[in-house]
RNA sequence: GCCGAAGUGGUGGAAUGGCAGACGCGAAGGACUCAAAAUCCUUUAUGGGCAACCAUGUGUGGGUUCAAGUCCCACCUUCGGCACCA
């Protein structure tokens, strides 16, 4: 009899949505276990490869866990904010929030289609007015505790989707959205104040199990470095910094360069006797994107500021200044210091100005090219030409140098991390309204926690205004309220929240979502504590994992959350390529929509295809040919009703089924779904060529196979009225049923196989060589030789070193 | 340029330093069939040989080791990430 797949698979996925049978209930006895997915933003084209297959793969683990006794919740929700739906609502005149609806509702649909355990109780959806009320609530702690400010900046602008975008969001200098290059924009723009975590988000990733290159990219992100700050002084008594790691080169400085937005290039106009130059130098800085700026201009330029010379703290010497647009303003001091001997750019530079250069590190040939810290870090090199300095080693002029620094108070040790405080307005209208109110008396005044949410106005256009500011400030119903403080007349801000806001604190939601009180209740929390496994994409490595742990250090701080970090674990799945190993994009036209076999195999077959292709972290092609295998797996097992009889595991049976289980469990474990779903091929070759096949020994295959295909192993439980639940008591084994009492092991000799032979497995080692030694190969290979040594590897070889 | 990951048959991919290519796909041959599909069986890294067997083989070149896909060094290629970070 054929499975069929479509009646069977509907009336599962009806059951479970009737009796909500994955619902995690707090506070339960069993151990918890929080597994986590990213949850999607509901485009409209519905789910895609970058979702399905990391639904799938956590579904298995969250079906393992249950089965093992663990309390799993494992929930989704809908990130659903966001441009494209605004841009479509622009171009089509329906209205977001009905878009959202519609969107989300398809998902839905899809996802219970594919039979995916989620606890439908806690969905969530960042745009729901409940939901964002807390986002809200959380954006004023922020506010009130001093890490929101808002502040007039040089944002990344771009000019296409009329919006001010995060330093994060305009990767290579183009818009993240629409591609369209970003230029500089001046506007004032809510700051969530992220630089002062900087030490904790950092110190934190101890405290955490993510793998190490995740760590690595975090770590980069925040960019923490140790360096000096140098107090230098200019002609005209003004004072300026700069930072520095190479403070034993301070010798060698031979001039020094501010960022063209440095304070003091303004202050000092007057003096600057070339100010014209310098302006229009300035202007067209301006005008580059930070992108153009530090990496299509190869060749340094830059413009002396004449009239203006600096001091040598040290050798009191005059120095010129520079402004040069390689010098960033938002990093550092926004001014360093230059030393053409041992910082390449800086000999570009100088090159190029004809600048003197003064070598003070050893060990180079600084004629030709700079002798940068890489080179002479670690090579005990010695400073030269460094007056009172010369002679010490690089590491003991870095201790000493900073030491007569401090005594002199002319610099000092310090910390810089490159990490940036994170912009947080948007002037869009499908966002969290931010709850500010501004009055003119009182100046910014939050909104009263009783009259949030703010809720964005139902009007009937969301375009973008050409002046950059929010659509919101177009609608006077919307803007124009009343001073919570004075009760005068008072404006709302019109900006709204970026993307990320709903997402920094989603899986809080989840472990109290219907809590009108709170956020999520203390208890809850302790209860489900940290997400034990988070799986999400690699590209949401840095940006939404450091927003996230962000918000939740601050929370931990002001006693919000019972636990310091918010994820155990980090995982990561690989990207899907295209069939023929290229990146699948809609403009490529390429793109596989991985509910099609859902249709056609139905939801256990694409399951086990889609977990099939290959190693689940890797990167990979998607194949097809990964279901008609699975399909044929699944069938093969249907098929095993045919041939059973009611009894017990046997004796010689124990050996495959004990491997199986050991290998299968193992590998969820590990996520090597696709070595998994091998393994039951493995023990359904071997079933085919038993006769018949006992009751209990087709319960332990069904129960592995149920976090793979639940729909199937449910239904065939159910249709032979097996006692218990295919979903509970997960098999395990015992280790001596996969001890064999003999084994083949290769007999070697000089490390060439020379014979393969069947070795009792109780054997001493002794024993082992004197069996080897018998064989008629073996013996042939030591004919005429001495053996200088012999290597047994249990199980597996033996080795003999013969002369 | 820097950082990270990877490179294995015709193909997707397996391999705690210990028999490279598990499990699949594809292909070839066979069984069943009037025929086809489905299913089942056999073969399938490459070169040589009728064969037993021999030689070669995990991007390239070195090295460590009794033994290297795996560890070390250098390089090449691909894919990600970062962008003059002082």
């Amino acid at each position: 009899m054929d499975y069929n797949f479509k009646a069977i698979e509907k009336k599962w996925q009806d059951k479970w949505e009737k009796e909500k049978t994955y619902h995690a209930v707090t506070g339960d006895k069993k151990p918890k276990y929080y597994v986590l997915v990213e949850f999607p933003y509901p485009s409209g084209s519905g789910l895609h490869v970058g979702h399905t297959p990391s639904q799938i793969a956590m579904d298995i683990v969250s079906r393992k866990k249950r089965a093992q006794g663990y309390n799993v919740l494992y929930p989704i929700g809908f990130d659903s904010f966001g441009l494209p739906t605004e841009q479509y609502a622009i171009k089509t005149g329906a209205k977001p929030k009905d878009i959202t609806e519609k969107n989300e509702a398809y998902f839905k649909k899809q996802i219970k289609s594919i039979g995916i355990s989620f606890d439908w109780d806690r969905c969530i959806s960042t745009t729901d007015e409940n939901y964002y009320k807390w986002t809200q609530w959380l954006f004023l702690q922020f506010y009130n505790h001093g890490l929101a400010y808002k502040e007039k900046a040089n944002i990344n602008w771009c000019p296409n989707c009329k919006i001010g975008l995060s330093n994060e969001e305009s990767e290579g200098g183009v818009c993240e959205r629409c591609g369209t290059p970003v230029i500089q924009k001046a506007k004032e723009q809510w700051m969530l104040k992220m630089s002062a975590y900087s030490e904790k988000l950092l110190q934190g990733l101890d405290k955490t199990n993510y793998w190490e290159n995740i760590k690595t990219s975090q770590r980069n992100w925040i960019g923490k470095s140790e360096g000096t700050i140098l107090k230098c002084q200019l002609n005209t008594g003004d004072t300026f910094e700069v930072f520095t790691t190479c403070i034993e080169t301070i010798m060698g400085i031979t001039y020094f360069v501010f960022a063209p937005e440095h304070k003091l290039v303004q202050k000092l106009k007057n003096k600057i006797t070339n100010w014209d130059d310098v302006q229009n130098y300035i202007d067209n800085a301006n005008k580059k994107t930070e992108f153009e700026r530090t990496q299509l201009v190869k060749e340094k330029t830059g413009v002396q500021l004449k009239g203006l010379y600096a001091i040598h703290p040290i050798t009191k010497e005059q120095v010129p200044v520079f402004i040069g647009d390689y010098v960033l303003a938002n990093y550092g001091s926004g001014a360093v210091m230059a030393v053409p001997t041992h910082d390449a750019r800086d000999f570009d530079f100088a090159k190029k100005f004809n600048l003197p250069m003064i070598e003070v590190i050893s060990g180079g040939n600084v004629k030709e090219k700079a002798f940068e810290k890489a080179d002479y870090l670690g090579h005990d090199c010695k400073l030269v030409n460094s007056s009172i300095f010369t002679g010490l080693t690089v590491e003991q002029a870095k201790k000493k140098i900073t030491e007569y620094l401090e005594q002199n108070n002319l610099g000092y040790h310090t910390t810089t991390y490159k990490m940036r405080d994170w912009v947080f307005s948007r002037q869009r209208y499908w966002g969290e309204p931010v709850p500010m109110i501004h009055c003119p008396k009182c100046g910014w005044v939050t909104v009263p926690e009783k009259d949030l949410p703010v809720t964005l106005p139902d009007v009937d256009h969301y375009e973008p205004t050409d002046d950059g500011e929010s659509p919101l400030s177009k609608i006077d119903s919307f803007v124009n309220t009343t001073c919570p403080k004075c009760g005068g007349h008072a404006k709302r801000e019109t900006d709204v929240m970026p993307n990320w806001a709903g997402s920094s604190w989603y899986y809080l939601r989840y472990m109290d979502p219907h809590n009108d009180k709170e956020f999520a209740s203390m208890d809850a929390m302790k209860y489900w504590g940290m997400v034990d496994l988070y799986n999400g994409g690699g590209e949401h490595v840095t940006r939404h994992l450091l927003y996230a742990r962000f918000w939740h250090k601050f929370f931990y701080d002001i006693g919000l959350v019972p636990y310091e970090e918010p994820f155990w674990s980090r995982i990561q799945q690989g990207l899907i390529l295209a069939t023929d190993g290229s990146k699948m994009s809609k403009s490529r036209g390429n793109t596989v929509d991985p509910m099609k076999y859902v249709d056609t195999y139905g939801a256990d077959v694409s399951r086990l295809g889609q977990m099939f292709m290959g190693d689940y972290t890797s990167t990979k092609p998607w194949s097809d040919d990964c279901m008609k295998p699975c399909q044929k797996l699944l069938q093969r097992i249907w098929n095993y009703q045919d041939k059973l009889k009611v009894g017990n595991i046997r004796d010689d049976v124990k050996y495959n089924l004990s491997l199986c289980i050991k290998n299968v469990t193992e590998d969820i474990d590990t996520l090597k779904f696709n070595t998994a779903i091998s393994s039951l091929m493995i023990l359904a070759n071997y079933f085919d060529t038993l006769e018949f096949i006992n009751t209990e020994e087709y319960k332990v295959l069904l129960k592995l196979l149920c976090p793979f295909a639940p729909h199937m192993s449910l239904e065939i439980w159910e249709q032979q009225k097996f006692n218990g639940s295919v979903e509970q008591d997960w098999p395990t084994y015992n280790p001596n049923d996969l001890v064999q009492s003999t084994i083949e092991l290769v007999v070697q000799v000089n490390s060439k196989i020379v014979a393969r032979h069947m070795f009792s497995t109780s054997a001493s080692e002794q024993e082992l060589i004197d069996e080897a030694k018998t064989i008629a190969n073996v013996q042939k290979a030591l004919e005429n030789k001495t053996i200088v040594k012999t290597i047994v590897v249990k199980n597996r070889l033996i080795n003999f070193i013969v002369k």
